[in-house]
This record gives structure tokens, C-alpha cells and sequence, in this order.
DNA sequence: CTTACTCATAATGTCGATAATATTATAAAA
DNA sequence: TTTTATAATATTATCGACATTATGAGTAAG
């Protein structure tokens, strides 16, 4: 068996809930997956509590632990959210943030869109939707990442992995047609950065999001 | 000695961390806890895990924890970024929240005051800062109260709770004149809630804060 | 002096076991 | 049948001990 570090527990216990592979909602005991990565229940108990940080886990006294709930409304909620920091982000970036901003956020841009463009043939497979995942996350982080607000990115941060999981909890269906409308719109956040027009910029993130409210 | 309950330890570290009676910065070891609450030093490192969620707290894998780090930027962004959720808040409760609301913020508010005018004879002692809090917190608490957004409100209180441990870590001298000023602000945030109008409303809770910037 | 190393000490992380609590199943009464 | 009470089971919280890792003191080399 593979010898799991309680860095490599955290990180596949984050995936699998971003990806929802344990599915919202669901209650997570530590014994079952004690056997699994084979160490103590209290590890398990430790690596659920530092989940429940970011809020992809629930946690309440003497009933455990249970991967975030979803529903339309907490979907609609954590979007709205998520729209009001990123447009703050974004906004403060284009006010305060220098050229290192910008070569950040185009490189980042970059990367998402050439990955896109190969679901635009293929469509999304389960595997990829990570690999996407991360990159979309980049280029979002990347936006926000000049607006000097340390606890405002943690935030996102936060927020933005709670989104995911609402979003793939209740979005089984990638087409090839999906990532088409994905690409303009992140082309449309990234030009109103990097024209420093805030208005537009906030306008193209609400644009980006308003599907799933 | 008195009996604790995990809970009790949980609220009083809360209340510790949040009047900086454990100062911003200082390192917590849970053996140094163990004795005071009679429990295992892995009880304590649960509860700190729990703390840390909120924020009040942070900790890092092999270094432990540490009460949140003050200064006067780490203050600023917080204050900052308390607005901008207090804001939102407040401009959704104006825009979508019944007369429920208004009763609840109205009733919080006349708590406050009397608290605050009270105050402004005798200046604040250290042990009415606890029940000042709680009642600002209340107050602030309702005005958001009516947004509709569950995350939005959850994320609000941790933020107060961290805007509550900067503000306490740097200023000590809370004199009978500081109360008076207070005291305006809360009633123009009030006026202007009950009034609907968002604007205004949105000026008087920038105007509550910019003294943190 | 300063730096780098070794060892001693202290703190943190992990474990397996047990106590406390919640949940479920079963049986008795209305 | 529905409800309530009781017992069996499963889950969670807590503990004390131990293993691992970090920290700091002291010493030797540059």
C-alpha cells in the first residue's frame, strides 16, 4: 500500500471534495477512511477540522463531519459571494496593481485558455476537470492577486473552492459547446483588466457567473 | 477546580483571543493550556484547530499555533474588508428584508446605546469591553441580518471577531469622549437602514470605520 | 567574533484504547 | 398501528503515551 503523508490525506481529501467524488452532503466518518489511508481515526478527525477551514467540510460537536451541502440556493449563494470579492479584487488590482500584474494575469490566461481550447474538441473527461480546475483557479487568483487585500485572497481562495464544489455537484454535463461561451468570457475579464476599465471588468465577472444564480 | 467543558474552553479561548487578554502574536502551546482546563493536550489542539477556522487563530503544520499576528496593515485590511461585507449586507437587508428586520436592528440598536451612554460617563473598563462587544457585534450583526446570504453573514463574523482582535491589540484607550462619536455613527447607520436608503447608508458604515485605515 | 555542527531539550504529531454520546433496533404499552 | 421505553450498536470525544520533528545551548572550526 502507498504510504500517505498527512499532507497527501489533506490534499486527496480536498480533491475528492472539490470534484465531488465524496458528494455533497455526504457524512464522512473517520473510521471508514482510516483503513484507506492507513493511520489512526484521530488524524482523519485532525485533517476533517482543517478541511472545515475552507468549508467543504461541516462540522458540529458530537455529530461529525459532512461534506458541504448543496442545493440551487447555497449554489446561487456562494456565486453571488464569490461575484462581490472577485469584482473588489479585481477592482483594487486595477487601481493599485503594477506590470507584474499584468504579465501575471496574461500568463495565467494563457494557460486556461489553451487548455479550454482542447475541451472545446474533446469535451470535459473526469480526469481533466482538475487539471482545468486549477488553472481556471490561477487565472481568478491571478486577478484579484493585486489588490493588496491578503485577506481578501485567503478568502477567495476559500470561497472559490466551495464554489467548485457546488458547481460539480450539480453539473454533470461538459460539452464541447460549454467551454466555447467559458473562453469569450474569460477573454472579456482579462481585456477590461488589462485596459484598466473597472466598470467593464466587474460587468464581465458578473457576466461570467450569472449562469449559475 | 471548576469542570470545563470543551465548549466552555472554546468560548473562553474565544473570548481571550477576541480582548486580546492572549496577545495578538503569542505563540499557544497547547501543553501550557492543559493544566488551567484539566484536559488532554490533544483536546486543546482540537479546540485550537476549531479557533482557527474563525481566524482568530492560525497554524501551520509542525510550527503549532500563534494568536493572529496585529499591525497596523493587518488592521487596515481587515477594517477594509469588514466594510465591504457590511456594505453588501447591509444594501441587500435594505433592498429585499421585511419588517422583521427593522424591528430586530431597531431593537439591537436601542441596546447598544444604552450600553454606549453609559459608557461616555464612566469611559469603558475592561470588563464591559466583553459586553460592549457582544452588543456592537448584535447590533452590526442585524443590519446584515435581512441580506439573504447565509456565507455572507457567516463570513461577517469571523471577519468582526478578527477586526475586534486587531482594534483591542492596538488601542487601550477607549475614553469617555471616544463613546460619543460612536454613538453618532451607530444612529446614522440606523437612519439611514430604516430609512432604505442604500447610499447613504453604505457612507455611514465607511464613515463608522475609516478610523481603522 | 562568526559560522557550522552536535547534542540536549522542548514542542508537535500520531497512535490505540477507552469513555461519552448519539443512533438504531427491538419490545412493551396505549 | 402509533407511541414510548429500553437495549444494542455505532459513532464521536477524550485521554495518556510515544514517535517525530523543531528549537536552542553549547562547542569546535574557520
Amino acid at each position: 500500500m502507498k504510504a500517505y503523508t498527512t499532507t497527501d490525506i489533506y490534499d486527496d481529501l480536498y480533491e475528492q471534495l472539490i470534484n465531488a467524488v465524496i458528494p455533497a452532503g455526504r457524512k464522512i466518518k473517520p473510521v471508514e477512511l482510516q483503513a484507506k489511508y492507513g493511520c489512526s481515526t484521530n488524524t482523519i478527525r485532525d485533517t476533517l477540522l482543517r478541511l472545515s477551514k475552507i468549508g467543504l467540510v461541516t462540522f458540529e460537536m458530537q455529530r461529525g463531519f459532512k461534506a458541504r451541502d448543496t442545493s440551487p440556493e447555497t449554489r446561487a449563494d456562494v456565486a453571488k459571494f464569490r461575484v462581490l470579492l472577485e469584482q473588489e479584487g479585481a477592482a483594487l488590482s486595477i487601481r493599485n496593481a503594477g506590470i507584474d500584474w499584468e504579465i501575471q494575469l496574461h500568463t495565467a490566461h494563457h494557460k486556461l485558455t489553451h487548455i479550454e481550447k482542447l475541451m472545446t474538441k474533446r469535451g470535459l473527461i473526469d480526469e481533466q476537470l482538475l487539471v482545468w480546475s486549477a488553472a481556471e483557479f490561477e487565472f481568478h487568483d491571478a486577478l484579484i492577486s493585486g489588490c493588496g487585500s491578503e485577506i481578501l485572497i485567503e478568502t477567495y481562495g476559500y470561497i472559490y473552492a466551495q464554489f467548485r464544489q457546488q458547481f460539480v455537484s450539480q453539473e454533470r454535463d461538459f460539452g464541447a459547446n460549454y467551454f466555447e461561451s467559458i473562453i469569450e468570457e474569460h477573454a472579456a475579464i482579462l481585456n477590461a483588466a488589462l485596459a484598466r476599465d473597472e466598470e467593464t471588468c466587474k460587468q464581465a465577472i458578473y457576466d461570467h457567473m450569472k449562469r449559475n444564480f
